[in-house]
This record gives structure tokens, sequence and C-alpha cells, in this order.
DNA sequence: GAATCCGCTGGGCATTCTGTTCAGCGGTAC
DNA sequence: GTACCGCTGAACAGAATGCCCAGCGGATTC
């Protein structure tokens, strides 16, 4: 689980060039392809590394307004909440958080107009007391997470 | 940019088992080889698909709390706010929302002890006004794309 | 109607990588 | 000292990749 310098390694080269395989990477990290085999084994069977899913870009899918909306659940709702909304493709994710039945839930729209239609069928709905929604304008910073690769590493040292 | 039934299909089936070849690819969707390839090509140029970067778990690599920082920012102060945001590798991710100044900030911690150094750090800036922090619970719906994509599918049709 | 463009097919080619296995070796723990 | 563990370097057959091509049907354009 504590990430070795060279696992940081692997996993940003592999952040940076997706394509590159075993092979290749073995040779630009100057090891074994057998070792970065292992490693990648490793990795991906701690948990550290779960998959290689296409990243995709809901704004090319036809969907560039992202906004959150706070949700306010009435007591013992929550499940049949969480229910309905993973049932909302335009709901990609959902967090429950601090504060008496509140959720965060990030939407994609495909305008700003549509958003008002998005909402409507996630808030439409019984459990549901209070939401307020709130518009994605810039992403100074995407999620990212090889920053704190980097960091883990060092630290792993 | 408009996504067809085949592109959703290859997407889909991409996310699901991210090892197949391009090959087995074209076995299972009964299509030639080249015709998934052509179709991955135009997906990437498109932009739909990113890339296959390898999906981190924070839990994994040690920081299993997750939060998200409200932050008011200082008339004038954005640009400064965001790029020393950027440098904090617990920064996941950073947002700028309607409200007059406003941010997002998506943070990862060791522990709830952790997170408020992380907090401090963050905030511990000029350009900051006010700071409110939300600790997430539960993820009942985990970032997806897939039943955006799939949609998208149906109705690029 | 005829010509043209476009995407999919199915095939072939050389190159390259993968998955797997092996023995050897150095460092560490007991 | 001995056993354990991870890395090395090599080998192998099998498979996938990148690339190219001719043919074909459908849709568009003139």
């Amino acid at each position: 689980m504590a990430i070795d310098h060279l696992d940081g390694r692997i996993i940003v080269l592999l952040a940076e060039e997706p394509r590159v395989g075993v092979l290749e990477m073995s040779r630009r990290l100057g090891v074994a392809r057998g070792t970065v085999q292992a490693r990648l084994d490793r990795l991906r069977s701690n948990g550290v590394i779960r998959g290689f899913g296409p990243q995709v870009d809901p704004a090319a899918l036809g969907y560039p307004v992202t906004a959150f909306a706070t949700l306010q659940i009435r007591q013992g709702q929550g499940a049949d909440v969480r229910a309905h909304l993973a049932t909302v493709p335009e709901v990609l994710e959902l967090l429950t958080t601090t504060g008496n039945g509140d959720m965060l839930c990030r939407l994609v729209a495909r305008s700003n107009a549509d958003l008002q239609r998005v909402i409507d069928r996630v808030v439409g709905f019984d459990g549901i007391v209070r939401a307020s929604t709130t518009i994605v304008m810039e992403t100074p910073v995407p999620l990212r997470v090889i920053p704190l690769v980097e960091q883990a590493a060092r630290e792993g040292r």
C-alpha cells in the first residue's frame, strides 16, 4: 500500500503516455520487464490502480454544462434517493456529506436550459427536501492525481 | 461529435474490460478490425476519449478522506489563488462557480486530523476571504460516465 | 440517371509485444 | 549461516499491432 519511488514513476509514466507497453516502460525506467510487470500487478491488486478505462469528456459528448447540486434529504429516505439518482444518466457522481441527510451531486447538461430539465428530474423526488445548485464556469485544476502520487512516492521512500 | 451506437458500444466495452485489444473488440462487436480502429481514432481526435490513463485510488495511496471546500476569493485575486492551489498535491480539482469569486475545491487527506493541515495550507493564502468545508462520508455513485455515453449513443441514433 | 465520396469489409504482411517460465544473484531477516 | 524475497536477463511460442490494399454498398451531388 505504501508507494515506492519506482511505483510512482510507473504511474506517472503511464499517465503521461498510456500507450506505452510494459516492455517500453522497462526500457525507459531502466529496469527489467519482469519488474515492471510485477509492480503493475501489485499496484492493481493493491487497488492503487483501479483500471485503465477510457476517460470520456462529457463536453465532447454534448454535455458542456457542469453543475453541483446540494440536496437535503428527508430522514430515512436516503436509500430511495440514491436509487433514484443512480438512474439519472446526467448524475455523474453522488456523495453523502457531513450534515444531517445532505448529499452533493455532480451533474452535467446539454445547455443551461437543459440543466433545468436535469435538475427537475433530480429534485422531482419525494425524499428531497431542498436543493441548491451551483454552476461550474471554469476548471482551473481538472481532476488530477499525479501530484498526489508523486508526493506519496516521495514519502514512501 | 455526435456519438454513434457503435461508438457507444466501443466505449462501454472498453470501460468494462480495458484490457481487450482492438482485435478482440472487433470480434465481440461483430465488425471489422479496421472499423474499430477508425472509430477509436475518431473518438480520440474528437476529444470524446481523452485518454486511457491509470485510474488511481487516493484512498489506496493513503488518502482516505475526501472533502470539498468552498472558497470565497477577494476581487482580482483569482489567478493568484489558482496558482497557489495548483501547487498543493492534495487539491485534486478546482472549479470556479457562479457567485462572485467563488471556487469549489476537492481535497483529500490522510485522516481527519490531517485534513486540518491540508485546509490550513489551502486557506492560508491572502486572496481567500472565507472558506467552508464539507467532508465526504459515502460515495453512493462514484464518478461515472457510462450511463451518459449510453444515452448519448441512443440519441445519436 | 450517373459520377463521386465515404465508411465498412476482409485479407495479407512484417514487426513487435505479451504471457510465461527459468536460473542466477544480491540484500535482508531470522 | 540459511532461508526468503525481489530484481535481472534471457528464452519461447502465441498473439496483437500498425499498415496497406481492393472491393463494395449507400448516400450525396450534379
